[in-house]
DNA sequence: CTTACTAATGCAACTAAGTTGCAATAATAA
DNA sequence: TTATTATTGCAACTTAGTTGCATTAGTAAG
């Protein structure tokens, strides 16, 4: 499934996070748009990109919602494709790591997907 | 280092704490103590348990904070005593797993801790 | 190219989580 | 018993995110 229209703001927002590869927080993404599109058209063509598997999203560890490029939406039922992502507590920058998550298995748990995040410094904050 | 002062309202949410082994939000920790203290006092007195050690927290799907016993604090700098949290997503339930977390190492970064939230079913709904 | 359909947008008002300042209260040590 | 000061309650505030609705603008059909 993809956007069902292409407008100005969902190509700004592409367009964006074409040359970012970082995960945005969606208060930055409302910073930086501001002067082009309203918060709320924002958070709705957010939603939607991930929705359409362009974006996926994750909650900092400030209880953010971050998103970055990629899908992450459930292929299966009970089975995602995830991977950890890394917040630098100094720059507060935000990345995907690209590993596999080896989901374990917990007796009396049935586990179907997880959020990882892992925080320390970036290699420019070193 | 412990609480200095032993008040009424901290009794009351230690001794909610010591008969609940699960992992409360404080949202519904507000809510459950609404007729004993104010809000102000929940935020206040959960973030005086966690600098004590006496409680720890994370932040779950929806970005909300929890509490639940124990101690999360570093001990040495860059060495954190933590394990995963389960969330249940049928009935909302969330658990700390008696888990041990292996860090990865990644080139380029340093990772000095984790949050890591499983997803699934708990052993009622399944 | 024009028209009709309706997804998408902007705006204002709202909800909800969490924070702050300050005066009043109540643990605790002396 | 008193003095000190940590803790509390309250009200007002901040901020992230949502909702309803009228207006605008992609898109497909003719």
């Amino acid at each position: 499934m993809s956007i069902s229209r292409n407008t100005k703001t969902v190509k700004l927002l592409l367009k964006l996070f074409d040359k970012e590869n970082n995960a945005l927080s969606v208060v930055d993404l409302v910073s930086i748009l501001s002067q082009e599109m309203n918060k709320t058209t924002v958070y709705r063509i957010l939603q939607r990109l991930e929705e359409a598997g362009i974006l996926h999203s994750f909650i900092d560890k400030d209880g953010l919602k971050r998103y970055a490029k990629g899908d992450q939406r459930t292929s299966s039922p009970g089975k995602q494709i995830t991977h950890p992502h890394f917040l630098c507590e100094e720059c507060g920058i935000s990345t995907c790591l690209p590993l596999k998550i080896s989901t374990p298995s917990i007796p009396n748990y049935v586990i179907k997907s997880s959020e990882q995040l892992y925080l320390g410094q970036c290699k420019d904050c070193q």
